[in-house]
DNA sequence: CACTTATTTAGAACCATTATAAACTAGAAG
DNA sequence: CTTCTAGTTTATAATGGTTCTAAATAAGTG
């Protein structure tokens, strides 16, 4: 299976749950953004067994701990994450609430200046607000 | 009073707690990021009557939306605002999860290429995390 | 002063997320 | 295959930031 040795290399065990998770997030053409309830509504439509909500919260944070998912930084009641983990930005529709992906070449180059003592620079993300 | 105006101009009733709130938040030399129970914290020490939380969200919120207050787009747990609403960007220390101005100067300009039909663009915010 | 509308307030309600502790399972060793 | 151990799953409770509610109070207006 494609998913047992990405988990094995990351030293997280192959659990049904956890490659029926990465059915839902990693098995598809688009890579996509979501909520943990949205990712719960995924995961019921597209398999038999239920899986607790406990572990839809282990197994989504074990992913971003381990590269496979990044938390999207906004001001929202809910988490947002992405299942594009390769470096790019977004808009966020205000009125829609929604978010859309930014491609970097559609951002240009950041140059960030200011340099801060004993700290590297781990990922820059830009936030476009969008209104009507 | 240096608020009251402020406030009557933009529609709200200078009442005794919204002054209250205008002194700890925008008498000062230097602007600041806070979370709401941190802003809480700055007026017990300021003043001597209670001011309810129920206020001090209702207020934070009011002057949000009147553009005296900026909320900063960041997963945590607590919602962070900035009395510095001009146009800037920030870094954001992982570790010591603390938040750093960064000027428009220090990150130079961004050209968002993408369009989005009948959309205008709100703002642009950069969030640089930073690690040890 | 009288009246209307905005604001404040304490407390309850809400709800996403995290903690708990018991049951279960994967992998390793014998 | 069996046993053992650490990792994982699970239902449920707890947590905690934020919002709601409805009654009391205060501001502005005539």
């Amino acid at each position: 299976m494609k998913y047992i040795d990405k988990l094995r290399n990351s030293g997280l065990r192959p659990t049904k749950q956890r490659l029926q998770i990465c059915e839902v997030l990693f098995n598809t053409e688009k890579t996509f953004h979501f909520t943990i309830n949205e990712l719960e509504q995924k995961i019921k439509n597209k398999i038999d067994n239920k899986i607790s909500l406990a572990t839809v919260y282990n197994t989504v944070h074990a992913f971003e701990k381990k590269g496979y998912l990044k938390q999207i930084p906004i001001n929202s009641n809910q988490t947002y994450f992405d299942t594009n983990v390769t470096d790019h930005h977004h808009f966020y529709d205000l009125k829609d609430q929604k978010l859309i992906d930014l491609e970097n070449s559609d951002v240009g180059p950041i140059n960030i200046k200011k340099k801060i003592n004993g700290k590297r620079i781990k990922s820059v993300e830009v936030l476009v607000k969008l209104e009507d």
